[in-house]
DNA sequence: GTCATCATGTAAGCCGTTACATGATTGC
DNA sequence: GCAATCATGTAACGGCTTACATGATGAC
């Protein structure tokens, strides 16, 4: 059997990194660049704009939250106070203006309760080397779905290098599934692998349509 | 909050009847239906046949083959003798033949290590019951791709009611889609949601391809 | 006799869930 | 004053993975 024998780095003393970060973060952190919100309001974002793919819990959401702070990715942002050094850095999001005014709207009274979250330039950094990280583990469904939700945060060449893989793997899976054809299989299971094989087609021919539109995207800007 | 309070059935005395059933042991009783295997066999088979939608590791393997033990629905096999009590219930399947081949062929020596395993009819009754079920959390991506792989052991309008219900969740799904557009997205997103919508489409399109199928089928079934 | 492969298992841990527990604010 | 909703958190557990540990068998 395999294994390996990573050198167990070191039992962490400096460098308060974030040891486990994966896409929970990545989302918080993604949705936190646009506005200041707090968990409650974070959540809703989670399963509304991205929630076709997502749909996380407050028992998972709250905790990510706490580890994002102690590791100084974030910041509470003391409520109905946007706070003038870092502010709001305006993608001119039309959903950020709808959710300012709701949270405007209630912050009329004290509202203690309530921790809005900001993030810091440390969890910027977090934030980029999270959304650009092409470690293993990283060309599943979801990884690719959610970092695309993001892609306009990446700088060009990443993002085309980012597109590539994708269709790198997609091409490896469909070569996979032509030479691993099982034995003789009943008209169900037939037609769910003739299905899953097109599917997995129509997602190749996508992507592709993605990375043509990004170097179209690059020659114009080279051109202009 | 809602809340719910089920009585908490009884401290588990009786009835040894695997109170954690999901689809692990659907695929382990589904495989094993046709012939007796023991596990590294077993995880072939799930990473071969049924691995382009699967791919378990021993270490949960293992445990589900000695949970499902335990509770009755499966039985070791004393190796290379295929037992006249119960036997294999020869589905036709050419895989089967196969692979009983490979086992005759390695079965030559002692081989006191390998632990075939054989389904029982409380097991096979299990898997009628797991692969009917149609509770909560069950019209995920997952659920309905296994379970249609072994859809030909249900009966034809169980088999037709489990399509519909898929149907319905597609559906349910599209109109959700279209109610929750997201406000102003770019243009990553926007492909995103765009792709996603398309893909479900022609899962729907699909499942009523094989609704169709099955309705045909059953009037020639009627008429002959 | 040793290496690759076959074969079975255990332990720890990850990522997420649900259920539980609590409290503030607002509308009526 | 009381219910609905907003809001935050903890505890337990579920299902799965990886890494670890062990050993038999067959080929050379």
């Amino acid at each position: 059997m395999e294994r390996e024998s990573p050198p167990l780095p070191s039992p962490a003393v400096s460098v308060p990194v974030l040891e486990r970060p994966p896409l929970l973060e990545l989302a918080i952190l993604g949705l936190l660049k646009e506005q200041p919100l707090h968990g409650y309001e974070l959540k809703k974002r989670l399963s509304e704009t991205l929630g076709f793919l997502w749909g996380v819990s407050f028992g998972s959401l709250y905790p990510a939250l706490r580890r994002l702070e102690r590791s100084g990715a974030i910041e509470v942002a003391d409520d109905a106070e946007p706070g003038p050094a870092i502010s709001v850095p305006s993608t001119g999001s039309v959903a950020g203006e709808a959710a300012a005014a709701r949270l405007r709207r209630m912050a009329k009274p004290s509202r203690r309760t309530r921790k809005a979250y900001r993030i810091t330039p440390q969890g910027e950094a977090l934030f980029a080397e999270l959304l650009a990280d092409d470690g293993p583990n990283t060309d599943d469904e979801r990884s690719f779905t959610l970092k695309l939700a993001f892609a306009r945060h990446l700088p060009q060449p990443t993002r085309l290098a980012f597109l590539e893989r994708r269709r790198a793997a997609l091409t490896a899976q469909l070569v996979e599934a032509r030479r691993t054809h099982g034995p003789v299989i009943d008209r169900y299971t037939r037609s769910l692998v003739e299905h899953r094989t097109q599917s997995t087609e129509q997602d190749l021919a996508w992507v592709e349509e993605l990375i043509a539109a990004e170097r179209t995207a690059r020659e114009e800007g080279a051109s202009a």
